[in-house]
DNA sequence: TTGTATGCGTTATCAG
DNA sequence: CTGATAACGCATACAA
């Protein structure tokens, strides 16, 4: 390349890098070069040297719940995306479904592919956040924090949230309420059940809250017809998400049991779930592609101010109250 | 690290890699002074000398309408990962969703960063396939090719599997069949109009086919209530995707028009949708895990046996026969 | 079996 | 403004 241009290396790399004392003849050559032979300048060898890739890992744990059923990631990764594409930094996303899942891509974060990551779903104990706080790689986690206190996080309050609307359920006057809770595993899911509880007090009771691992429709479904075994005289219901609730209205309906009049209903996520349901499902909306945003911006922080970690944000969640409670 | 195990660089890196010839003792030599050093071999260094990264890109347009409405792409990711995982290599998901991204993952691609790509949903005429097949980046299509002959491909049928779930509903007697036509500006959705066309013969009709962007519930709402308009006397629906069809299957049933006794419509996909509709659904099973598993495996080959593309593939699809139809 | 020397393709640091 | 030259951290051919 060098010598295609008959200019030395030098030369060549800063007039590639828009570097200024340049001359004009010598750009000119050097893009005639370029062009001539179609050369592109190797990430390897500059990364080696540079030590940066310009890249920023999204890690996505256990695709077959989340991927597949969270309604949220497609807009994260939208905001994410957007701001780093504006930052000029490229997103690659990693996906975790195994524990060799785990060490390679521990591995790939080790190996510089990526001067920084954004976590997703992350649970306690995780491996991964581990590493990365060892490695001290400018981070940043969607959702709580796990016990890895040194990286930063953007939130939703969970636990308020769910107060929140479960409260207005009370305030209409549902006295049996149930919950079909999922995602135990996770903050998140901890959260909205003693969002739940705290919003009942007294009428909270424990044989109404119905487990299932997964937020899907199946849960929902799954979970409703346990719900009116335990209690067929349940007036109200909170779904830990969309996909849950709408499980749950369809067994309703086909057991004749009318909404709102009969039972009160309301979700979580104002996905695309709240509204195809009859009636119209009253839900959470959380600022999904606002999260993504703001985790990619902090993550950026980091690279730039010198990679002091800030703290954890929580942004405000909003009730879309429609026509199920 | 070399000094830290005092023994030669030379044989550290034959440690690290597995490679024979290299006695217990270097070996163990080696491995406390790894475990003491907390060393972590440098990607780019490494990178830079092979010639390879051992990660592959999966790279998905437009996320707006692919990431956020296909439920075939979760499953894609799945099976692909699953492969490159066995092959020890990291998958890297890349999202394109604007021209500024897509000359970036270009710039990504041809930096090094990945030995190979995967190309879901691409258009005719796509940057990204171009500049893959100018590279010679072993790559693979996951859906129809657009014009790169030179990249093989693993799609399915779209055409025949339309034509023969139209037939089936042509074959129960309706005569006045219309289409809610998506994506027709890929292939994908232009074969699943021929095959509508096709299967119908004399009994199609270009004004009952109702076009939209997108494969959503909204698609099929909007088009459903249009279609309706067009000829209120409908008796056959085929919906290019079954969010499309739960779409217009809410429609008819605000209508107060009975499925399948008055209409009978069918879907695509055997999606999530397609069996939380009143009746359940027939559609069309995408054997989409498959899809991505076999395109990875392409990938792979290319990359060991030398570089030879071998041809496109075509999967088989499976028909669902349920109760809407 | 092990050490040594060389090169991978850039950027960065100097003199010029 | 430009040209040498030294890293960057690893793999590898060759010599020992």
């Amino acid at each position: 390349m060098a010598a295609e241009a008959g200019i030395s290396r030098g030369t060549v790399s800063r007039v590639l890098n828009n570097e200024p004392y340049v001359s004009e003849t010598a750009r000119r050559a050097v893009e005639a070069a370029v062009a001539k032979v179609g050369y592109v300048r190797n990430a390897a060898a500059r990364n080696l040297v540079t030590q940066r890739s310009r890249a920023i890992a999204l890690i996505v744990h256990e695709p077959h719940s989340v991927v597949l059923d969270d309604p949220n990631i497609g807009n994260i990764l939208i905001g994410t995306n957007a701001v780093l594409s504006d930052a000029d930094h490229q997103l690659v996303t990693l996906m975790i479904d195994s524990q060799r899942d785990s060490d390679r891509v521990i591995e790939y974060l080790r190996g510089g592919f990526v001067d920084g990551a954004i976590i997703l779903s992350a649970r306690t104990g995780d491996p991964i956040s581990e590493a990365i706080a060892e490695l001290g790689l400018p981070a940043s986690f969607v959702g709580h924090p796990p016990d890895a206190p040194a990286i930063p996080f953007i939130g939703i309050d969970n636990r308020a949230a769910a107060e929140a609307i479960v409260e207005r359920l009370v305030a209409t006057g549902r006295r049996r309420i149930g919950m079909l809770a999922s995602g135990l595993d996770r903050d998140s899911g901890q959260d909205r059940l003693a969002g739940f509880q705290a919003a009942l007090g007294d009428l909270f009771d424990p044989a109404l809250v119905v487990r299932h691992p997964f937020y899907s429709y199946a849960a929902g479904a799954e979970g409703m017809a346990e719900l009116l075994e335990r209690d067929p005289h349940i007036d109200g219901v909170f779904a830990a998400s969309d996909a849950v609730a709408a499980g749950a209205m369809d067994v309703l309906h086909r057991q004749g049991i009318s909404i709102p009049e009969q039972v009160g209903i309301v979700g979580f996520d104002d996905s695309s779930w709240a509204i195809r349901c009859t009636p119209l499902l009253s839900t959470v909306r959380q600022p999904a592609e606002t999260l993504g945003r703001r985790a990619a911006q902090q993550v950026l922080d980091q690279l730039l101010d010198g990679g002091e970690a800030p703290d954890g944000v929580i942004l405000p969640t909003e009730i879309v109250w429609r026509a199920s409670a």
